[in-house]
DNA sequence: GGGCTAATGAACTAACTGGTACGTTAGTTA
DNA sequence: TAACTAACGTACCAGTTAGTTCATTAGCCC
């Protein structure tokens, strides 16, 4: 009965959390259908009744980890002030959060690939996600824009294909790491090779912008 | 009893090959765990049992299907000749062959996303797929040399890094085109942008040896 | 054409899995 | 302090799933 003791008070908000946590976890290491009820529930303090309780079921636990994935990362990304940088070290800016990203939530990455396993049918009943995501791509926009005027950066460069390359190379690093290593034997997550391909994606952006 | 009605006839090879392309298929389709024994064999002209009779059990099969996968792939670009070719001009191609190759093999795609999710732990069981793909980056290797011999390329550019950019681009663009069109409502693969991509992928890659 | 074996099919099983019925308890409120 | 309800736990169920058993057959070899 007592908190010394570490045994069980009722506290739903903590519940809710550790199931989220630990349902995250699972999802992105074994996927949607992988992943096992059971086993979420045993990992976490409370039992598999609770899923039940107060999510309603696998999916929509699945759900609800998906949104909190997409606003946690989108959300750190927001408070990037870029708006004091020349436009070529804004991008590249722009671009090492990214990769810092990737690099610091492969759960995150995971589940994007386990949504899209699924067609991505669970994000459409994610409204929300579709805002934050547009929000990130609007300030590339703004860089692309300002290098523009200044004459640093070339016309006819879209903000959603820049958007496109800078994810396409910080995702694939981290999602097919373990492919990649077995193939060729490199680690692409290797510390000593990180500023080396943190540079390598700044350089590719801004001279693709630059050509 | 006549083929001419179509009805069965023992073919060994037949059997074996019909298990493997419907396996292909529900493996990328599914996932590992979610791809079920009973729907690949409902799905062919033959009984579950044969899977066990050929293959061993639901993990030799997807072994099998990963060996031939990739074996396939690798095989198609062997036979890409490039040396009449300016170094630049050769990176482009092989860069070209990549994206048309992960366009017209989204299969060989979600098998990979597949296996890295299991941590790449079957790929190396199967050794021969090492040689097959350090093929490939030798290829790239004598591009990028021929390219610094003649002044077209600049020095401290690794070929694997090249390929790892090639493949991040090509992969992302076939492997995350359901929540990238979700969030940002841009169909990657619209036959009207195929083009678009093609080539921006080539300035991309030519452009960072040039800089 | 009779024996032999690779190939095949139907039915079964043991274990698993998402979900639920139902009873219990902690903490709050009047 | 008694009533009340949100929070929780146990035990179970019905459907599913990978894998197996065992009998049967097609086609080859002599």
């Amino acid at each position: 009965m007592s908190a010394l003791t570490g045994e069980r008070r009722r506290d739903a908000e903590r519940t809710r959390l550790e199931l989220l946590d630990v349902a995250t976890d699972e999802f992105a290491e074994r996927g949607y259908s992988g992943a096992r009820v059971d086993e979420i529930a045993a990992r976490t303090r409370t039992t598999k009744r609770m899923i039940y309780y107060y999510f309603g079921g696998k999916e929509q636990l699945y759900l609800a980890v998906l949104e909190r994935a997409y606003a946690e990362i989108r959300a750190a990304e927001r408070t990037v002030d870029v708006d004091h940088l020349e436009p070529a070290a804004a991008l590249r800016r722009l671009a090492e959060v990214t990769f810092d990203h990737h690099e610091a939530h492969p759960a995150f990455i995971k589940l994007v690939g386990v949504e899209n396993a699924q067609h991505a049918k669970h994000m459409n009943h994610v409204a929300r996600l579709v805002d934050l995501n547009s929000s990130a791509v609007a300030l590339l926009d703004d860089v692309l824009k300002r290098g523009r005027r200044d004459g640093t950066f070339r016309d006819g460069v879209d903000a959603l294909d820049v958007h496109m390359l800078i994810s396409s190379f910080c995702f694939f690093r981290v999602a097919n790491r373990h492919t990649f290593g077995a193939l060729f034997d490199r680690d692409l997550l290797d510390p000593e090779r990180r500023e080396h391909y943190r540079t390598m994606l700044g350089d590719l952006v801004t001279g693709y912008l630059q050509i």
